[in-house]
Parts: structure tokens; sequence; C-alpha cells
DNA sequence: TCAATTAGTTATTCGACATAACCATAATCC
DNA sequence: GGATTATGGTTATGTCGAATAACTAATTGA
């Protein structure tokens, strides 16, 4: 089969790529239960402690109703804490719990080992080149 | 919002480049009523002609009851024929109608152009390096 | 002060993708 | 050569992620 022309176009090789990642990702996640939505929102919140919803929503390109029910989720687990916001009365801060402290904390390591095997084709360079390159394409 | 360790991870890049350059092919594809699935398929059997559903499937990773349904519409438009496939009875040699490779022709040469703007901000070098990356990922 | 905006939520819809089951033809292997 | 297994294609259905509409409560700002 000649995909030649396919493989000549940037979208279509990003997205066989990160396809190809993320199938990893969930091989390697299947302990945590997280998928890749839930890590990057649960990470976010550990290095942005006291950070709202809608803060999360814009980082991840999320629309908000859909991210209340990943933070309904995570409440249910007791892996996020909700308190009211300090100066903005609508708003809630979101931390993480102790033990949504420790799942993340053990999935981020998770997820960089899960990130070396799914590019074992690549050398330590070539890893940084690649992630340089596609953030001057989307950020 | 520090967003460091996420950006850190080549599957968090992959995922919002590709996002991101998806989008772009979504605008510039409006006037072909084109998805970029149904792009990559078009093309495929454009540069493969007689080839059958089951190899299309194979080469997208694209489950065959979705497939149906693409060619379904493809017929409905005009732009797919299906004829006995001349060695194996079960199956159906796909090749484009006259219109259908008239479509499929401009719209390469419109999913070529939107790469481009979609990565403008990469050097034609940069972009090369990139693809070759990306396929050493996935292929 | 009062209109416009924003944070968050609920209910619902749409669409991509996956599963199960089936028929017809091919290939395999005693 | 005939029974068995595997494969190409199809139908119907289900699941899950993402988007829309509409709403409340709180904030902003002219």
């Amino acid at each position: 089969m000649d995909a030649a022309f396919l493989q000549s176009l940037l979208g279509y090789n990003a997205r066989r790529a990160s396809l190809a990642i993320i199938e990893q990702f969930h091989v390697d996640m299947a302990n945590f239960d997280l998928r890749p939505v839930d890590f990057s929102v649960l990470s976010l919140i550990r290095h942005n402690p006291g950070t709202t919803s809608r803060q999360l929503c814009q980082a991840l390109n999320i629309l908000p109703p859909n991210m209340v029910v990943f933070l309904k989720s995570f409440e249910k687990r007791q892996l996020v804490e909700r308190a009211p916001h300090p100066t903005d009365g609508r708003a809630m801060g979101l931390t993480l719990t102790e033990s949504g402290e420790a799942l993340i904390q053990a999935a981020e390591k998770t997820a960089m080992d899960s990130g070396l095997k799914a590019t074992s084709g690549l050398t330590e360079s070539e890893r940084q080149t690649l992630a340089r390159l596609l953030q001057k394409i989307y950020l």
C-alpha cells in the first residue's frame, strides 16, 4: 500500500505518532486508572495548587461542562479537594488530597517512562528536538 | 499556569500539535466537505487504485464496520466506485470516479497548503526533521 | 446602580470509535 | 475432495469523548 503522499503531510504524521504514544500511555497507566486527560488535569493541579476549573479549561483546551465531570469524579475518588476561592466568590480553589498527591507523583514517573518507551527509536537529543518543534506549532 | 511538566512529555506535545494542525485542516477543507479520515481514505484510493476496504483499514488503523460507512457515503456522493475484485470473490476493488479524482486532486493541494499554514513557525528543514522523527515513532 | 461579563453547573446532543454477530468466499488440511 | 478454519464485507448496536444550550450566582465596570 503506497502511503507516500499521506506521509508527506505533517498533520497525518503528528496524528499517527500521537496515537501511538497514547496507546502506550494507556497500557502503562492501566494501574492508575487515569486517562491522558485525567493525568493532565491532576498534574496541573499538582503544580498549580489552588487553581480553578476555568484555568484548567484554558490550559488544556477543555470545555467547562466536561471539566465538571472530571473534577466530580476526582472528588468522588478523593484525589482532589475544592475549597472556596480566597478572592472570587464564584470560583473554587483546587488542591490535591494526600492520596491524590501520592497517585499523581507515581503517575508522573510512569508517564515519563512510558514516553521514553513509546519513543525508544529516538535518541535523547532527537526527543528534545521533537518536543521543541511540536511546541512551535501549538504554543 | 505552570505547564512545564506536561510540556516535557512527548505525548502531550504530539497531541496538542496534531490537534492544532487538524483544526487548521478543518477550516481549509470546509469547501470540500472532507474530514481528515475521509481525505486519507480518498487519497489512498487515488494512489492505490483497485485497493480493497480491508487494505484501507489496515493502512489507516480503522475498523471494518466504520470503513463501510465511509465508503457507502463516498459511493452516494459518486466519488468512489466498487467493482468485483479480479481474484477474490469476497472483495471489492475500489477506484475513484472522475469527479472523485478531481475532488481529491484539489483537496491534496489544499491539504499541503493547510499543513504549511499550520506550521508557519517552522522552516522547511524543520518540517522535514519533524516528519522524519514522527515517522520513527509510529512506523 | 444596573448592565454586561465570568465561574460553575445541568441536561442533552453529536460524532468518533468499538463490539457482537452474521453471510459469502477462500484457504487449509486431513 | 470435503470438512474446517480463516478472511472480506456487512448490519446493528453500544460506548465514550467532545460540543451546545440554558441556567444560577457572583463579579466587574460604565
